[in-house]
DNA sequence: CTCTGTATTTTTAACGTTATAAATACATAT
DNA sequence: ATATGTATTTATAACGTTAAAAATACAGAG
């Protein structure tokens, strides 16, 4: 006998009740139908403050069709250390106050993300959905488009239709790195790119590549990795290059986890990172802080990135057009080395 | 706008008309009840799948009152990289396949994960919560006992009744952690504990002490810091003590934040992590495999974590009593110093 | 004093599901 | 034939909410 609780909890019935009124009368109250005569309307309130009333969400769900859900589907990936975590935190900071929830969905395997993308479509599991790591071509975006369903990407697309996003400002933070590396007195500068198919690919080598060009600087792409690899993979990729001729003295790492393994690697190879070899990591955890010898770094807030993405999926589900809700996140600071 | 047969949903009542017999047989079909005749329950399963039908979650939630939602609720603190991330991946890793949806809800502001754990209950927003970071006298355990609510902590308490839960043995971790430090030549060693009022402290501590009664080591617990403060503090407070006399030549960190900071006080003092000062941590996001000098480190598998967590909360949904679910975590590995 | 308009409230009818009671069919025992 | 089961299905009601239609009250206009 699990029924031990007996329906105790107040429902608007329990209001109308008690204030004498119909219960469509106290639906209407509660939503401060402007129909409502300002005394009911007060009354209700009132009462069902009194009463501890609150509303059941599967009964809105039901007759509204509205979740009140946000989806948020998190890449297998943690090239970033703690991402998941910082977006989490920024997202919920948005929706607290309001009523709605956070169902967090955890992508492994490749890309199955589409998959659920379209299950929390076709059932209805949410108002609204958040993913990551968007490519030029991404067929979830297509696909909810398409759908017509709410969603803000954390990436961009190059689809003709626009649809909402926030990205980091990848151009600008290679760009800067590059810069700065050059400044420091790099000869050739490599930098460490995510694979092919993701969009903010791109926006890192054209950023770099700006630096390059205008400086003339000999340049470089680490072969045979991308931010993806493993964490092992890029230390020992890394290791090797800086064992072959003609190796970078300047490095370009856009993640913690590929920052920390570069820097293993160069100590490995009895290298100084900041003397002999020159590094610009971009760090969300703040790990870099921490670490010796210390390197420039520059921030990607993630926590004000998963505010933004909830903001802007909130306006978003109350019908604001795409165009209006396209947001490129600035660095956020940097740390000097010492 | 002509829709009405395209875009809709298929519901029980959709499989009913097709098959000729009535919703309720529907849903007992669905359920596989034994009472409906073998054949029926087949062609009804069959159509339901060609129809592609789901059920809809509001209209069970409210019809049975089980949400079908699992809460987890994140601590505001981060000591440990990824944290939220990994304990997640392990829930919603177990929660696959099942109709369990994850909720997460992050922790700001100091104790009001009390007030949250409250209104999950008193709302019925979930089946199950998850929290961690115990007390010994917890005030949600006390509650959720009471409320008779399932949950699974992450962490033990001391309460008389007994309630599920996963904790890591942080008393193991901690002796074997001094016995190393202890073989390594250590003279004095030194531990840095969580805040007085988490249990995990308390089985830290006497896990450290066992060892240094067994060794009659000088010891102490570093003061001024906890491994909730934050980094730069736990590095000020570390290189600080270095600078005084009679300082620790082993030290023992129990999280990857403090084990940074730590690491980087002690080069800041000029001093060598391995050599000056045996170092060991416990770690899990995979962190000191990367960093240098390498320390030795213990993992906790927090993703494993989750997955149990999920499990034995499972159970307990579903009336498995309370001492059939405790899991003390075992130390996952280590790694040397090289 | 009826007519009509306006303000407010009540009634009705769902949303999709499931637990329970009631009904049906058909066999077997009396 | 009537009663008594047994197996299966249907009918009914409800979970709590809200949108739409219908009803009520009461004002001022004619």
């Amino acid at each position: 006998m699990p029924n031990s609780t007996h329906s105790k909890r107040p429902t608007q019935r329990t209001i109308a009740a008690k204030v004498g009124i119909s219960v469509g009368a106290v639906s209407r109250a509660l939503a401060n139908d402007p129909q409502m005569a300002e005394e009911t309307r007060a009354l209700v309130h009132k009462t069902a403050q009194e009463l501890g009333y609150s509303p059941d969400r599967a009964a809105q769900r039901l007759r509204t069709g509205r979740t009140q859900v946000i989806y948020l589907i998190l890449p297998p990936h943690e090239e970033i250390l703690g991402f998941g975590t910082l977006l989490i935190g920024g997202i919920s900071a948005r929706l607290e106050g309001t009523p709605y929830h956070l169902v967090v969905l955890p992508d492994f395997g490749h890309d199955e993300s589409a998959e659920r993308i379209r299950r929390v479509v076709r059932d209805k599991l949410a108002d609204g959905i958040i993913f990551s790591r968007t490519t030029p071509d991404d067929a979830r975006i297509k696909f909810l488009l398409e759908a017509d369903f709410p969603f803000v990407s954390h990436g961009r697309s190059e689809l003709a239709t626009p649809h909402p996003y926030v990205d980091f400002d990848n151009f600008t933070f290679a760009r800067q790195a590059a810069d700065m590396l050059i400044k420091r007195g790099a000869r050739r500068i490599g930098i460490l790119l995510p694979p092919e198919r993701f969009t903010f690919r791109q926006h890192l080598l054209h950023g770099f590549m700006k630096a390059v060009r205008a400086s003339g600087i000999d340049h470089e792409i680490l072969e045979g990795v991308s931010l993806d690899s493993d964490a092992d993979t890029i230390s020992a990729q890394i290791h090797q290059r800086f064992g072959e001729k003609n190796a970078p003295d300047g490095l370009i790492l856009p993640g913690d986890v590929s920052g920390l393994a570069a820097l293993a690697a160069i100590q490995d190879r009895g290298l100084v990172a900041g003397q002999d070899v020159q590094v610009v990591v971009k760090q969300t955890s703040g790990v870099f802080d921490l670490v010796r010898p210390r390197v420039a770094s520059l921030y990607e807030d993630l926590s004000a990135a998963g505010e933004t993405l909830a903001d802007l999926l909130l306006k978003r589900i109350e019908g604001t057009p795409a165009t209006d809700l396209q947001y490129i996140q600035p660095i956020s600071g940097f740390l000097r080395d010492a």
